[in-house]
DNA sequence: CAAAATTAATCAAACGATTGATTGAAATTG
DNA sequence: CAATTTCAATCAATCGTTTGATTAATTTTG
């Protein structure tokens, strides 16, 4: 039946993405891949068209995944624009960490650039989140929330830059954090809440230099 | 003589970097390589043992061409705490900024893992980078110029992993910025000081950031 | 309804191309 | 001449892809 159908598929994008996430694009082979989900080889283009169509599936599969989650926390007029800028955080963090290998896939397609049609499609999708909070910054800005002389395109690298150091390099950041930063259980119990709090901490430093007297968030 | 042949493995090892750099190491073929430096397939098994030697000798060349540049300046009792904690930062970027083709590479290599004699080496050499600032930072904290209640590690993380964003995701940072980062012009007068700038900017609000406000961890 | 025709799904096998590596002879060197 | 360097030719292995055949399900037909 259908659903079988679309089980199937799913379940070669699930092995599919595992593999590429550990291997890279040029590392896995489709014979990994299919003798890995238990289907002939042929199948992989029979169904995706080629390697790299099988690509592109597990990421539009998994972006899809992504987008419904995130929209509208800079619309909701209820907040102020520490609330969104926190909350847009704490979603954040929330997503990616657990997702952490496929995050490195996306960085190490970003920085080969060689497969353009991807690279087009990472970029749209990731520019969602950078935009989101631009907004959030442009308008905190405008009502005073923050200082008006922020580097809005630096401190959203900083945001997105700080993570992504350090789940792409969990050789040292493990060695920076004392633990092994693979672990879930202090990823989950211990990292991520100290990467919130560091992380609105640093903001609030940032957003609101010289004029310490007003500490009221 | 000996020199030519120094010479020519220096050649072949510049080549070997930017196509290593460009294509990843197992998107770089042997006979790229060779063609390119214009030496015979053989020749790289001849100096270098395999591919991966190869890759191990651009790593190594590279790094040592580094490791000379950045020591003792944490060891200079003459200047302040943020005296070195700037030096430090301009020399970092200043640096790694005009080797950000391989600076990709060292980057993809860290996430993917699989190379661990590799993944070993790029740890070492990075962690000198980390173990000086950190060791300005506890300074630091010691003699009262940063507050004693930051997060060393996160804003170590911070520092390297917003270059790297901006470096590593040119798509991105390019639109964030609104100007092609490849544009060597623009890295070198405006994006270079921009990045110094908000970087001791960043550092100043968060390592001097008040404390009477309950942050309590 | 039952037989025939069509379609979709799956498979083993093989395709040509390319991979990193190796050989043994030739050329170059000191 | 002996040692080192260079080369064309070749190696087995693996790559992504394609093929033609087979099965199972669906649709069409009489």
């Amino acid at each position: 039946m259908d659903k079988d159908k679309i089980d199937k598929k799913d379940h070669i994008l699930d092995v599919a993405e595992k593999i590429f996430s550990d291997l890279g694009f040029d590392g896995a082979s489709t014979r990994m891949i299919s003798s890995e989900a238990g289907v002939n080889m042929a199948m992989l283009n029979y169904y995706f068209g080629s390697k790299e169509g099988l690509f592109l599936a597990v990421f539009e599969r998994k972006i899809s995944s992504f987008q419904t989650l995130l929209q509208n926390i800079g619309n909701d007029d209820s907040k102020s624009s520490w609330d969104k800028l926190d909350t847009c955080i704490e979603n954040y963090v929330d997503r990616i960490i657990v997702n952490n290998c496929f995050q490195k896939l996306i960085h190490r397609e970003m920085s080969l650039n060689i497969r353009w049609g991807l690279t087009d499609k990472i970029t749209e999708f990731l520019m969602v989140n950078v935009n989101e909070i631009k907004k959030i910054f442009d308008e905190g800005i405008k009502n005073g929330s923050f200082n008006s002389d922020i580097d809005t395109a630096m401190i959203t690298a900083t945001i997105f830059g700080t993570k992504n150091y350090i789940i792409n390099t969990p050789n040292i950041s493990s060695l920076m954090f004392g633990h092994d930063i693979r672990d879930e259980k202090y990823l989950e119990e211990d990292l991520k809440p100290r990467f919130k709090n560091y992380m609105k901490r640093l903001l609030r430093a940032y957003l609101l230099v010289e004029q310490h007297d007003n500490t009221t968030v």
